[in-house]
DNA sequence: TTGTCGGCCGATCGCCGACAA
DNA sequence: TTGTCGGCGATCGGCCGACAA
């Protein structure tokens, strides 16, 4: 199972696509995610890590990663840097960060947290998530909009025309952009991505059973 | 550039198999490569190495790979292991091999050469490489085989039939199975690979200037 | 409200020989 | 000998509302 997503923007000034991406990548990740601030204390757990490593990478590398016996089971380090990252293959977000082993001395020191202690991970309000079905991902058609999320995510479409359909245009987080055709139609009514939505699904091999996310950012006028 | 490259067998005993990869391997690795037995003695240059990882792969991997100043600069080691792998994206080819550091006590010791020492890396005699044309990689047709490349290398065809034509089997580095049908038709006459050819294009994500490579092992009664 | 389907039409795939390099 | 092309039928993509869960 996999998520991809996308982020609307208006297109206005420069410095909105940092903040897109930050706002996306944390939907990604999810509420219960945060990432600590720079500059704070953090502990780090080289056996725990070198496992995850070796468990998650293929042997190959593994002969690459040498053990450290004499290194102690944990260490408090220092955060110097954090970078958020998207796997380029899988879209899965993760996060970078450079840690600093403090020594005892230092670790005796007075520790001021930094002053933008908990830049909060405000997850976004106007977003919705769906797991695509059968019918999304085949391609006989394009994608089925839930109604709530339509009417409360996407830009609003001009019901007066018939039908009505506008053009949206979205970033993943990668900062590629995605054109899809929204339509409002059919019998009973509802919202569709058509034309755009399967050049989507195949370039990020999305089947049955993954999920997408859709933020939308600005405000209207 | 990258190559692809299929053998074909004739699906007799088991055990085949692992001779067919040899086979297929110093094919793709080319006739100047040849591997060094297993017991016999090689050196290592730790600089070397480190510097390859770092240049072949990406940054993050980089955080993990240390440096060792206390190294010297070459170290000579017994060879314990030799695989023949293949990259499971690109098809290309490469060695694993286990080495063990060896004492100065040890590297005085008499050395005796195994005695299995130069297993040759014997070239196959039935393959042919082509570099494919722009014809060969559009959706638009076939796969043009060289005539003299289809009568050396493929299995021979019922000329009385009109068209002549059979079904290939191959199987590519990694164990793969893939089908395509043989015809020798058109005004002149020629070999083609038709359908199925297509299907291992976008599998193998060929383009024009890729080079596949054919290879036959088995001998017809 | 929304997942799946049949209908329909246009785009692409892929097999064929013609032709020329 | 073989790379590219026009031709053409078959298949697939993708937009539509019908229908039912």
């Amino acid at each position: 199972m996999r998520l991809s997503s996308s982020g609307f923007n208006q297109q206005t000034q420069e410095g909105e696509k940092k903040c897109l991406n930050s706002e996306l990548w944390h939907a990604c990740a999810g509420p219960l995610v945060s990432l600590p601030p720079v500059g704070s204390r953090v502990v780090y757990f080289p056996q725990g890590h070198s496992e995850q490593v070796a468990a998650s990478t293929n042997k190959e590398v593994d002969a690459h990663i040498p053990n450290y016996p004499s290194l102690p089971p944990q260490l408090i380090c220092q955060l110097h840097n954090v970078t958020m990252h998207a796997d380029v293959e899988t879209d899965e977000v993760y996060a970078q960060m450079t840690l600093q082993p403090l020594s005892p001395q230092e670790q005796k020191d007075v520790y001021l947290l930094p002053a933008e202690l908990g830049t909060p991970s405000k997850q976004p309000t106007n977003y919705f998530c769906k797991t695509l079905t059968a019918s999304d991902t085949s391609t006989h058609g394009g994608f089925s909009v839930p109604r709530r999320a339509a009417e409360k995510v996407f830009p609003p479409l001009d019901y007066s025309q018939t039908p009505p359909a506008q053009e949206l245009i979205a970033r993943d987080l990668h900062d590629n952009e995605w054109k899809f055709r929204h339509i409002f139609r059919g019998q009973p009514k509802r919202h569709l991505l058509t034309t755009g939505w399967s050049v989507f699904v195949s370039a990020k091999r999305l089947v049955a059973g993954d999920s997408v996310l859709f933020i939308w950012l600005e405000n209207f006028l």
